[in-house]
RNA sequence: UGGGGAGUCGUCCAAAGGUAGGACGGCAGCCUCUGGAGCUGCUUAUAGGGGUUCGAAUCCUCUCUCCCCAGCCA
């Protein structure tokens, strides 16, 4: 096995179409689709989808089609179509001229509909939608047919023509395949082809009252795309029977479909109704907030398009239903970054230092290393004065055990400039809070190294106080305290974490800040990963925090504190 | 109690009758001018019972558990 083999991908999916190759079933052709519904934005879920769909088809060198499955004029709106396309690209993947709508095959399947009951194959149903459902039967119950399961051929198409051309109100008929109302399957039961909706649709505006139902538009619009694998989520696999009795009454080209299981992620829900709850009650600021599971509030949390595609590799493709692990998403976007990020120092929540013994109005210019896993990224200057700030953290009074960094009488580096020693604390009379420590510099440890070869046990980040830019950061937390929420209580919006979004509006970072653009990622040194967000304004950048540092300390504190 | 699926480390994915392996997480250590990164080691897994076989996660059989389906949503 050479190198390039043990790279690819491969799940159950690949292994079918592998074999069809070798078959030469479907002309030895690959040819996958991704059908979103323009009715709410894609998520991470989706993500998983179209890495499967469009990196199948490029691996196999096949292509996948962009398809909107806009069948429901109620619930589908252009904005939606807009963001989907937008973000199957950031993602990475290209579908050239191919973007097709299922409403452009809407003249076909009317069509087919009128060859299935010249076949006495369907039939126009004047029950109501509650009749349908009494008339169905139960899980263990088989159903009752229709009293109008019989009308004659012409009967059929002369009702079938008159919902095409509005003669009937909503809800009053709908055209159904006759197939079998013993069916253990519901979905044979009959189902439903096409319903009268007086809806103004996104695409074809009021050309249409009649608009035909997922089972038949999906399997119908595969076919007259040529597609060869029609890969779906698993709660498709009891359609399946009525995908291939479609394409089998019609005669026509048959894809074949293939079920894999839906991604599920921890501390997070990735339905489209539970979705758009958050955004319509607020409990989130938009589709594209930070903290939403959607293509675009990750985009504009930080995660680059690549990482996010090896997560989709790394989770793989199976049937059995699976819950992965926010940290593994985590873990791959702090590999991405790790290798890509420029570090820069930033004070999320300030103390003052002032460095007693070094001169008021001096400053030292020096050279900090860009990003210490690439040297090609190069070095940049980085101005010392007296005055500094250190992070609040980074400094404790009374140290616990294992506490290595600043405390009274203790010397620790600032990252890249000299060795400070704490020698006084200042408080603030009445509340006893730390306000300003005093320090002591040793000249000789320029740069961040001494020559007398001892050794602290820490270093620390800092920004000049006179040379800072004060910044807002803003720093995200998982959106929901349980790995599944709703588990206990079976309502998902229990379990919101209340400090999912901690805004923190003073802060300072360092001077080389100033031409950072919407959408630049950082490292700020010991804090975790940052992208500036496009609230940022010239006088005050806005930075996300994308996702923290692995955090060895704060494990140990927290495991301290247990105990 | 109808129909359709699925059960392998804590989590995700492999192993197509022949040593149950990888990744994430966790733990321990090394290293380090980021308590970062990197490196090394460890990590109570084949749902259960029978059977076939020299040999079973894999084949047969019985049982158990979980998921999906009763929209004129997709």
């Amino acid at each position: 096995m050479n190198m390039e083999e043990k790279e690819k991908p491969s799940d159950f999916i690949r292994e079918i179409i592998r074999e069809d190759l070798k078959n030469r079933k479907f002309d030895s052709r690959v040819h996958t689709r991704f059908p979103p519904e323009p009715n709410g934005y894609l998520h991470i879920g989706h993500a998983k989808s179209i890495c499967l769909n469009f990196g199948a088809a490029e691996e196999f060198k096949g292509l996948c089609n962009m398809r909107f499955d806009d069948t429901n004029p109620t619930k589908e709106e252009v904005e939606y179509v807009e963001s989907i396309k937008e973000d199957v690209r950031w993602i990475g993947f290209d579908w050239q001229e191919r973007e097709y709508y299922a409403s452009d095959y809407f003249e076909k399947m009317y069509g087919y509909a009128v060859e299935l009951i010249k076949k006495g194959k369907a039939y126009v149903c004047d029950l109501s939608a509650d009749e349908i459902r009494e008339y169905r039967g139960t899980l263990t119950a088989s159903g009752k047919e229709s009293p109008y399961r019989n009308r004659t051929v012409e009967e059929n198409l002369s009702l079938f023509e008159k919902m095409k051309i509005g003669e009937f109100p909503d809800g009053s008929r709908t055209l159904r395949a006759k197939i079998d109302m013993s069916s253990g399957n519901i979905n044979m039961r009959d189902p439903v082809m096409f319903r009268i909706l007086h809806s103004e649709h996104h695409r074809t505006g009021n050309k249409w009252c009649i608009y035909p139902m997922y089972d038949y538009a999906h399997c119908v619009s595969d076919s007259i795309e040529g597609i060869t694998h029609s890969i779906c989520t698993l709660e498709f696999e009891d359609h399946r029977p009525l995908y291939d009795w479609f394409l089998n009454e019609l005669g026509v080209y048959h894809p074949q479909q293939i079920e894999f299981a839906r991604l599920n992620l921890s501390y997070t829900v990735l339905s489209k109704r539970k979705l758009i709850q958050l955004v319509q009650e607020g409990h989130v600021n938009g589709w594209d907030d930070p903290r939403m599971p959607t293509i675009s509030g990750i985009r504009r949390r930080g995660y680059t398009p690549e990482s996010i595609r090896n997560f989709c590799e790394r989770i793989g493709v199976a049937k059995r239903d699976s819950m992965v692990d926010m940290a593994l998403l985590e873990y791959c976007i702090r590999e991405d970054l790790n290798k890509q990020a420029q570090r820069v120092m930033a004070v999320l929540r300030p103390l003052k230092v002032v460095v007693v013994n070094y001169p008021e109005g001096q400053v030292d210019e020096l050279d900090a290393i860009n990003n210490p896993e690439d040297p090609g990224m190069g070095t940049r200057k980085v101005p010392f004065s007296r005055v500094l700030y250190i992070e609040k953290d980074d400094f404790r009074e009374q140290p616990p055990k294992g506490f290595f960094r600043l405390s009274p009488g203790k010397e620790v580096r600032l990252r890249y400039a000299y060795y400070i020693t704490c020698v006084d604390v200042v408080k603030d009379k009445n509340t006893g809070e730390v306000t300003e420590l005093h320090c002591t510099y040793d000249p000789a440890t320029r740069g961040g190294d001494s020559p007398d070869g001892r050794k602290v046990k820490s270093t620390l980040h800092w920004v000049s106080a006179s040379h800072a830019i004060k910044a807002e950061a803003r720093l995200y937390d998982y959106l929901f305290t349980k790995p599944v929420p709703g588990e206990e209580s079976g309502d998902f919006k229990t379990d919101l974490n209340p400090k999912s979004l901690e805004a923190l509006k003073q802060c300072f970072v360092e001077p080389s800040l100033v031409n950072a653009k919407s959408g630049d990622r950082f490292q700020f040194e010991r804090m975790g990963y940052f992208c500036a967000d496009r609230d940022s304004t010239k006088e005050k950048p806005v930075f996300n925090r994308t996702v923290t540092l692995r955090d060895t300390w704060a494990k140990i504190e927290k495991l301290q504190k247990k105990s």
